[in-house]
DNA sequence: TTATTAATCCGAAACGTTTCGGATCGCTTT
DNA sequence: AAAGCGATCCGAAACGTTTCGGATTAATAA
């Protein structure tokens, strides 16, 4: 491994001016600089983030931290997310680690990661009203970014999804086109996008004057084809007066509905219409639905690069008022949403 | 932070014996050791990790490099097998990064992590018979755990289950009820479990005197519930002898053959014999198949701490000799084998 | 001429640990 | 009494960086 202490020793320059020509400093001139660079290259050159770190204070390390049971989604959405990260970071020359605990065992294990103090910083992803993980990294002046808003006034760089406009768009198309009974299927309720995404459902129903009915919300902790299937077949079954359109909070849920509407004999979308939001999983392409599925789409795989962004902007230091980034999602129109026939 | 000068004041006792102290050598007092242990926990004391990396040259770190097409298998598998990974890992105070890279620049990946010497060791998925990773890193010296056998002989250690075996006693179990026409769908053809398997499958044939026919056999780069119903579907109706009986290298496989069947019509087990591998997946759970699946069974989750244990030994220097593990399928007959129907 | 300044460079300390090579002391053996 | 030994302890160097506080030189300003 070649050090600093090399390239010093063969240009006969101090390691001193060696480490700050590397690290750009404008008091080296430009002319030394170029030899310096060029001895480095030649002679392969990394610096020891370890040595680096113990200096600095920086490790070249960022963290998340998942539960055991994969929280309120599926081990293919978790994947992507990690993915993604992964290959965010290593643009910016910083590991990510996996951090997989105990659902019962979180906050301790962020605890211990803060002790030992080896990340430079955390994501943190599905943020809750009031995070614990969120106030305990903020209190210990750890950098995190979050995805999803939380309602804590808190320190920290936030990204999310315009969850609000979006359920508002889906609604306003299906109201616009007839609907008047639509169900929403979706997440755990305690949870920001799904506090955000019910506040749109109600606000849309409320400017058409539609009263709302609890019998057309269902919120499951896992938002899985077991759950769509299951809630929309309880709701055309429970007697009273069915829903003639469904929206799901991501696409698996709608493939449950697709299946249970068949087996219910109901035709999408000429009895029923259906309506995401789209993740853009590859797995789940909402193109591929039969009838294709109307959707808002946001894929997960951009929100890795504003994430990453972010959480490598506070570690630098910039101000947390500037770091908030909120990206829109797209609607597309497709065939599971028709009129409604009456 | 509490550092080891700290205790060392508090204790008035040099910062060498405290250090030795924690660090378990034998020439210290056994009632000092006490008191810095006492110490320890009081000041809430952690090691600085990049302090211990600079002078022993260890990270605490651990990686794992994918492919970002997920290659053989799918998401949720690559999941199971982190999460395995970062558990198993954290158990030895080992940090476990994950990297995500382009198909194409896995061999690049690897050699910048070599070159930046951060990492203790790696570990290796589904090995080729020439891994082109393996040789990279051994050469190297870089210690890493393979998963599945290479044919190389290499310096490091390997974890695999009896591919060979549990091919084998699928073999005979639909042997001994009859059956003649057995195909097999399975993965890539190169990878070391398909070699295996293919070769217990051919020996399997000829020790009954039964030709091999190799329409009966079919790979596909990919194991998904696809790969079984196409394969399937086209055994079935290529105008010869239809088979009449399933080995899936694993349970998604086994999924898709059964859609297939119910398409084609014809009813398992009594038409056609199915039995598959199963890594346990929640996500398809062999017993929850109707009929319930016949397979050997080898958990995924149980391969990542020997996977883990035996890298962490290679890291302390261990003999690589003693480091082999191959883990036992066990095999278990359900309804989805019956004796043939003749 | 002298003082000031800008452009370059560098020595040495510091980060927190481990470890090499003793040092000290009391006890046992000769 | 001297030598040897085992049990404990410790000083100082080392790992590879960064950074503080100057030092040196040459050009510019007074």
């Amino acid at each position: 491994m070649t050090t600093l202490k090399d390239i010093s020793r063969k240009l006969s320059i101090s390691v001193t001016t060696v480490s700050r020509a590397l690290n750009g400093y404008s008091d080296v001139n430009e002319e030394t600089r170029k030899r310096i660079h060029q001895a480095a290259v030649e002679l392969n050159y990394r610096p020891n983030q370890f040595a680096r770190k113990l200096v600095t204070g920086r490790s070249g390390l960022a963290a998340m931290v998942l539960p055991d049971d994969f929280g309120i989604t599926t081990r293919e959405i978790w994947f992507e997310i990690l993915a993604g990260l992964s290959v965010e970071f290593a643009k910016h020359d910083i590991d990510f680690v996996l951090k997989v605990s105990p659902t019962d065992q979180i906050i301790n294990t962020y605890q211990r990661l803060i002790e030992r103090n080896a990340m430079d910083g955390f994501v943190v992803i599905a943020a809750l009203p009031k995070d614990e993980r969120v106030s305990l990294l903020a209190r210990n002046d750890v950098p995190l970014v979050l995805h999803g808003r939380s309602e804590q006034v808190v320190e920290c760089p936030v990204f999310d999804i315009n969850n609000y406009e979006l359920m508002l768009q889906s609604m306003q198309h299906l109201l616009e086109i007839g609907h008047k009974r639509i169900a929403f299927i979706g997440g755990p309720a305690n949870h920001g996008f799904m506090i955000d995404r019910t506040r749109a459902y109600r606000s849309a129903l409320a400017s058409e004057g539609i009263p709302f009915n609890p019998d057309y919300i269902a919120c499951g902790e896992r938002m899985t084809e077991e759950l769509g299937m299951v809630n929309s077949i309880r709701m055309c079954r429970s007697g009273g007066e069915e829903p003639t359109a469904f929206v799901c909070a991501n696409t698996m849920i709608a493939k449950g509905i697709y299946s249970a509407m068949q087996i219910l004999g109901r035709n999408i979308p000429e009895d029923v219409a259906v309506v995401a939001h789209d993740d853009a999983l590859p797995e789940y392409r909402a193109v591929d639905f039969r009838p294709a599925l109307t959707v808002t789409r946001a894929p997960l795989r951009d929100s890795s690069r504003p994430l990453v962004d972010l959480l490598v902007r506070r570690i630098r230091g910039e101000a947390v008022e500037s770091l908030t980034e909120i990206q829109k999602a797209e609607f597309i129109v497709r065939n599971s949403t028709n009129a409604l026939n009456q």
